[in-house]
DNA sequence: AATGAATGAGAGTTCATTCAT
DNA sequence: GATGAATGAACTCTCATTCAT
């Protein structure tokens, strides 16, 4: 029984090889500074080719954004209806979650991406607004208000509340990815360990007397 | 009544006209998708006349990053210290001005750029790392000492807190010069709102029954 | 029978016909005054595929010198080495395979552009000087003095006998390169008979009654 | 009684002194690599002033050759026309003169950017042509002629001696203002030694024992 | 008359894209 | 299907020339 030839395999992956060429570069050197040629040699081809699976430079980065985007959005959202426990534990899980999964890895780069390139974009910025920004944000939300409708939390800003959550992490990321090279002092912590103490510090609070209503 | 003739009136204000419409557009679009002229003409200018007070479109980038970083750090160390009272209180102060002073206007968009487009211009990016993220961040570790010191604050990660106090205003401001025109969901509240609640929910922490030790 | 593809072949080719077409191109009207579109052009291809093979217009300034540069000086001091004879039917022979080989051809008319832009160009002005300015006319130094050592020729100056050799060449060369198109008086009879005219009048001197020492 | 304001006198001077400039910096640079605000700045005026005096840089080049065309050649001719006694001493007296006064200075190197520019100024070419090579060339032609018929000098090529009277002179004339800068070995003797020496080859012959005929 | 700020056509160069092989 | 030679629009930057002061 015949395997399928390698240039059947090698075809079928060239797709992602393409997208994972580009986010790297896209990530370094910013979206107009690349040129399509580094891409296409970054992923063994050339230039031609990657005219074959992406009918230009735009296409290939909406496809890159695209491909990045069905991060576990979906899965957290599943995890998080059938949770049951302390609301604190699941959104500090959550977030290490999504440290390791994304943030840490390729999928949480386009975030860089996508925000420095978002006004040249439109199209492409209203579609991730739409399915990643809002959808994380009315996750994290909606368990906020649980915790709050459960008593555990006190009954905060449910907005502020969210952007707390959300800042540090893309703050992090954000960083690693511009300055990060730079600037062996403002972090000096590790991510994991750093958003651990930024989670303690949210839940509770910095005062040493704060009133509890 | 002798007036200054119109040409040199022009001419001494032509580099700072230059320098905010190079700041709008890199915003806007970013530095490689800004044309010269455009910048130019958006100054009121012809092409040509740009380069008579910037070499070149790279120093004209630098230009700006570095007139636009006289920011208020220095004014922000002194108003510290000098300061007598709940730190929280100088802290929220501090947030508020900085919002309102850069955050809001021209100075805080260099920080958009300036991250975008630290990996293409290292020398610039180390300048900003030791000019203005290193002495921001001392700043402000060195205010939550004080308030673990004094027994304000609760003994905790100083790092963490100089972060969590940094990344909402950070991602406020990205948020605005990116998804902004797109997002009209994610934030509600107007940023003084926004950045009080944030405040607030630092300080008291988001349990109800924290145990404070 | 199988071909080459065109393609192919043209790429091959290309080199050379840009070069030809840049040699031509700074003959007529200078180096700086030719666009490197004009170049392209004329050696039919567009203006981008120029910079397929040289980076610059200056690199292509430089490969043009040296891709004239391997003249068969080389070749005439090996012919030089082994010749015995009357030195001056050695010197003639060598005027009029120079003007068949060089002068008259496409390698000539670089000496003319070399000269034009030595003193923008300094290092490749060196290099020309070096490899073919003086390896020429030690060449020839060494036949005069071969020649007097042998008692043909009276005990000259060597230099100045060098420099009456090189001098009635390099003047054809260059007139006929500017003044030619304007100029059908001062220059009547024909290269090669010129030469051979001067070379004669060099040989026996001008003078009737000259005294022989 | 009073002398004329400095400012009369200077302004009497610009024209000059601006031709000057120029000319030192063609032969130094070449017609298109030297920058008209460069010209006027080492005449010591602003750029606009050169406007007020030559109405491009095209017509100021022109302005520049024919300044220095006024050359001696008239004083030349009227000098050989009363002039008794052996050609050969003529020629060698004006060959030195040429040199001292122009070749040496600054009117000889107008022929090397004439000759340079030739093509791309048709018209000056012409002019050239007819004002300064024809008149050089039928002058010492006629000397040549002279010494042939009073039986001085052999039945020579009148045309072949006339070059190589003249050829020596540009050829060092051209080096010096192209690889003079690189080349420091292959014209050592001084140009008026040369000049000598190269003269003296021509009226003797190079043989040891010429036939005369 | 002199200046130099301003202009804008035009040059060199890059690179996304096409298409013959 | 893959290649990379070729293209030419678009960009940065230069500089001869103009003209308000």
């Amino acid at each position: 029984m015949a395997t399928a030839p390698v240039r059947q395999r090698r075809k079928d992956a060239r797709p992602q090889e393409l997208l994972d060429a580009a986010l790297a570069l896209f990530v370094e050197k910013g979206f107009a500074a690349t040129r399509s040629e580094e891409i296409a040699s970054r992923a063994g081809v050339a230039k031609g080719t990657l005219y074959r699976y992406y009918p230009s430079k735009d296409e290939l980065f909406k496809a890159m954004v695209r491909d990045n985007l069905s991060v576990h959005i979906a899965e957290s959202a599943a995890l998080a209806a059938q949770y049951e426990g302390a609301i604190a534990d699941l959104l500090r899980q959550m977030m290490r979650d999504w440290w390791a999964k994304v943030g840490h890895g390729n999928a949480g780069v386009v975030c860089k991406v996508m925000m420095v390139e978002a006004r040249n974009f439109p199209e492409l910025a209203r579609f991730y607004v739409d399915e990643v920004i809002q959808p994380s944000q009315a996750l994290i939300g909606s368990l906020v208000e649980r915790g709050i409708r459960t008593g555990e939390f006190r009954p905060v800003s449910v907005e502020a509340t969210v952007h707390m959550l959300i800042a540090p992490m893309l703050h992090m990321l954000l960083h690693e990815h511009s300055f990060g090279a730079f600037d062996s002092c403002s972090i000096t912590m590790g991510p994991e360990e750093l958003l651990d103490a930024q989670m303690a510090l949210l839940l509770h609070g910095l005062l040493a007397d704060a009133p509890r209503t």
